[in-house]
Parts: C-alpha cells; sequence; structure tokens
DNA sequence: CAATAGATCATCT
DNA sequence: GATGATCTATTGC
C-alpha cells in the first residue's frame, strides 16, 4: 500500500490512533467464539502490525489435538491461566508459535494465530524473513508470522491486553465472510472444523482446504 | 504443480 | 527415545 519510508512509519502511527486494544473480557468466553472474533482485528508488536485472517481453536480436555489435552505441565500451564494472554510453544525444533488463551481461568481453551495481512512495519518483516518471495509469504502461515514480528518465547505468558504485544480493535465495522475448514497439520481429531479464516483472502496459508 | 525429506530440540512417555 | 498446532529446498511428474 504505502510505498515510502515516512508513510510506513506513519501507518503504525494512524493503525495505533484508529484501533483499541481489545481487553479482558473480549477473550473470557468460549474458544470457538474468541476464535471467529479475532478474525479482522490487528495484532501489534513494537513496529510491526498485521489483521489476523486465519486461526484456529484449540479446546480443552475433550479436544486430543490440543496440547492442554493431558492437563497441566510445566508448558501448558499459561493455557490454565487467566484468558488474555499469550502462550507461545517451541516446535520441530525450528519454529515458534503464538496462541492467545481464552476461556475464564481453569479453563485452557485457546486460539493459535495462523496468519496475517502484514499492515506496517514490512520492511522489517522483510529483513527478518529474507526467503519470502512476496508479501504474500511474509506472514502466511502460525511460524512465518512470529518470525516476521519476532513473537518468541519470551512473550509466553505475556498479557495481550497490555505491554508491547497486543491485539487492537478497528473502530469501524468489519464486513467479512469466515470460513471454517479442518485444522492443519495435526493427527488426533483431524475433521474437527475449528480453523477459521476470512474467505477469499490472499494472505492465509492455504487457499484451498478440504 | 505435488510430494517428500531435513532441520533440530523442548516436552512428555 | 519418539514426536511434533512448520517451513523450505529439492526432486519428480
Amino acid at each position: 500500500m504505502l510505498q515510502s519510508n515516512g508513510d510506513k512509519k506513519n501507518a503504525l502511527g494512524l493503525l495505533l490512533m484508529e484501533t483499541d486494544v481489545l481487553g479482558r473480557s473480549f477473550y473470557e468466553r468460549p474458544a470457538i467464539e474468541v476464535a471467529r472474533s479475532l478474525l479482522g482485528q490487528i495484532l501489534v508488536h513494537e513496529e510491526t502490525a498485521g489483521r489476523i485472517v486465519e486461526v484456529e481453536a484449540y479446546l480443552g480436555l475433550e479436544d486430543p489435538a490440543a496440547h492442554a489435552s493431558r492437563g497441566v505441565t510445566a508448558r501448558t500451564r499459561v493455557l490454565f491461566g487467566p484468558p488474555g494472554h499469550a502462550y507461545v510453544y517451541f516446535i520441530y525444533g525450528v519454529y515458534e508459535c503464538l496462541n492467545l488463551v481464552a476461556e475464564p481461568e481453569g479453563r485452557p481453551g485457546c486460539i493459535l494465530v495462523r496468519a496475517l495481512e502484514p499492515l506496517a512495519g514490512l520492511e522489517v518483516m522483510r529483513r527478518r524473513r529474507p526467503k519470502a518471495g512476496s508479501i504474500e509469504q511474509l506472514t502466511s502461515g502460525p511460524a512465518k508470522l512470529t518470525m516476521a514480528m519476532d513473537i518468541t518465547r519470551r512473550h509466553n505468558g505475556a498479557d495481550v491486553t497490555r505491554g508491547a504485544l497486543t491485539v487492537r480493535s478497528p473502530r469501524g465495522q468489519s464486513d467479512f465472510e469466515i470460513a471454517a475448514t479442518p485444522r492443519i497439520g495435526i493427527r488426533q481429531a483431524k475433521e474437527w472444523p475449528l480453523r477459521f479464516l476470512i474467505a477469499g483472502n490472499r494472505f492465509v496459508s492455504r487457499r484451498e482446504s478440504s
């Protein structure tokens, strides 16, 4: 969209002016509801920002694909804590993925943020992801977006209703259709339609799915 | 295009 | 000791 350096710096400032940080009550709801509501919201970390276009809901003990399904461990502790906090886990010895904790304290539902539409700090994102050949590839995957926005395990447990890492809501109305599909990359509960995305958006991690 | 292998380590069995 | 909520490069059609 915006091309010059000056404009890009402005892009983040404008974004902050036009959005409000989502509070605790937003997250203190069933995970599926929070997942759908997160679409179209803006993830902000330092000088970078992106619009959430794809998420997955993970439930509790009843969801065999969820990390929380085996109860409280050192890793899953934050999932059982209060909502509105980040759960960042390390996977495949290489990557980190960002989740947002939902549901009232004691219930471990969470939302995996799978793809963003880059809105601010594109220059920085490109530098952090030199292998991305196009803007579409910058943040179109759960580990791509954490790399592009420098979200790491140091954010595990961070409160996203305040501080450096936040989710913000645009004031205007958003108008888009939500598609639901099975979740990606799991072995258990493969068919559950808990992946939600903005229909037709070109920044989602996969075009087609079934 | 689609399929697959390799990277590489925290976490849990 | 095996496995994984992924990405990338490479191979093969």
